[in-house]
DNA sequence: TGGTTGCTGTAACTAAGTTATAGGTTTATA
DNA sequence: TATAAACCTATAACTTAGTTACAGCAACCA
């Protein structure tokens, strides 16, 4: 029984290629197992999506999104600290679609011009938040924090880290206090 | 004409491969396309690397070892900013060797336990140099050095930073600064 | 010189992205 | 309400890629 598009297939076949990546990793991530999960033919794919392409740009954007809203309250106040640890649990949570957004995981994939723009929003917002918490050169402090929080969480997804966990969430942290020592002036001001 | 096996066709194989990879990205490393250019068929592969994977795997260890013979000079002075600097002059020429190895270019590969731990030896390395430098603590101080100089190599490798040539170099500059900054005890000493 | 070993190419198999086509369902219009 | 247009969907086929079966041939050894 076929009925007409049930109005949210797109928001299920996205959800379905989400779990699959996020369980079985990006080489699972095939139009097959992505509409077998959805319940429809491959060629749902091309009708919401376009095709390939296009659904994984759906995961990029998707991701920023879910991103900003697990960081936008603390960059709210200006705490980046709590931002550099959301930064991290974020990514732990979300190991694949994280490596879709800034890996290369689908080796082919490279965001059109409007989900680059969008995903730099994200970086805006950082350094707003930098700005708030009193840096002398926001831009670069920003950049600073944001190249060096990537890399620890790169390098942790990647298991090229140590590897007991609670030595990881150890450096993690001393990362954090050196990339943010460098932000204030006077590191002792409150 | 086919003579026995010339001595150096793994060589030649993996050459191609480099080239390929390179040349045309991640997606375009196909058996067909390396064999193509090494002038043997998809067999050959299989003959000297036991499948694509194993193919994969000679990548990424040549590439740990061309990386390291681009860094130990510095090592060995205990020049942290020249490795720095190498760092990223290395990762810059080889883009797409550099994704094989700490992005996840190649999906469905993870390199086996002998090859990681090979991977980890070059940070041993780098635990030695910082080591020498004088830090107090080398093991810590050097990952985050890692950690540092590969969210800002990476960032920039998948077009996330600024698009400027220069103001990517002086945020580079900045960030080993900063980096290094939290290294000595005394920033100041020679 | 004859046998063994190992390398090589051809061709076929399976899986994955894509597209053509036909059929069916909803919406709009007369 | 009847008809037409638009849209969605599934089936099936096409192309490409990783892999394997198989047969032939060159080098080495006794």
């Amino acid at each position: 029984m076929v009925t007409r598009s049930t109005p949210d297939m797109r928001h299920t076949l996205l959800d379905a290629a989400l779990h699959v990546l996020q369980h079985d990793g990006a080489a699972a991530l095939t139009l097959r197992n992505i509409t077998e999960r959805a319940g429809c033919s491959t060629t749902g794919i091309y009708t919401y999506f376009g095709g390939k392409h296009g659904l994984v740009e759906a995961i990029y954007l998707d991701g920023f999104e879910s991103f900003d809203r697990a960081l936008s309250p603390f960059y709210e106040v200006g705490d980046l600290l709590g931002a550099g640890r959301a930064y991290r649990t974020w990514a732990l949570s979300n190991q694949m679609h994280y490596l879709v957004m800034f890996g290369s995981a689908v080796p082919d994939f490279e965001p059109s011009e409007m989900a680059a723009v969008r995903a730099g929003r994200s970086f805006v917002d950082l350094v707003d938040a930098v700005r708030i918490a009193g840096a002398d050169d926001p831009e670069t402090s920003a950049y600073h924090l944001y190249a060096t929080v990537h890399g620890y969480v790169m390098l942790e997804l990647m298991g090229m880290g140590p590897v007991e966990p609670t030595q990881l969430d150890r450096r993690y942290e001393e990362g954090l206090r050196r990339a943010l020592a460098g932000i204030r002036p006077s590191p002792s001001r409150t």
